[in-house]
DNA sequence: GCCATGACGGAGC
DNA sequence: TGCTCCGCCATGG
């Protein structure tokens, strides 16, 4: 289990109709301020993987894509739209209502009893 | 092996 | 509110 491989995991745990943001993905994963590598593994996994890639978003609720990705923003908002995720007028989502909310104590057990 | 770069985040101004 | 800078670390040239 890599670096890589735990990022991965955890963004396949997101439900669908729900987003996570890169933070969020890092910290789960055990890389607590390191969301710069989320993204920088998100970038290399899409490659016809079956992960969920599109349900991950930047803390400022908004969708983020590489220009050297094909304008995957559209791509990607179609299918969180596709997917019950509603944006607002300014193209954001509105984390309060749709930000996952895993079960801590399903990646951090030894917290999880504090 | 060194240097620049990158789907981010948070602090500072 | 919005922009800039710095830290973090894996990857590619």
């Amino acid at each position: 289990m890599n670096t890589y491989s735990s990022i991965y995991a955890v963004v396949q745990q997101i439900p669908v109709g729900r987003v996570a943001t890169y933070g969020q993905i890092a910290t789960l994963a055990n890389l607590h301020g390191k969301a710069r590598l989320v993204g920088y593994a998100l970038y290399r996994v899409v490659d016809g993987s079956s992960i969920p890639w599109h349900r991950v978003i930047n803390a400022q609720g908004k969708v983020s894509e590489s220009p050297f990705r094909n304008g995957s923003d559209d791509l990607q908002r179609s299918l969180l739209e596709a997917e019950g995720v509603e944006f607002n007028h300014a193209g954001h989502i509105n984390l309060r209502q749709y930000q996952w909310q895993p079960d801590l104590a399903q990646f951090f057990p030894d917290e999880s009893r504090i």
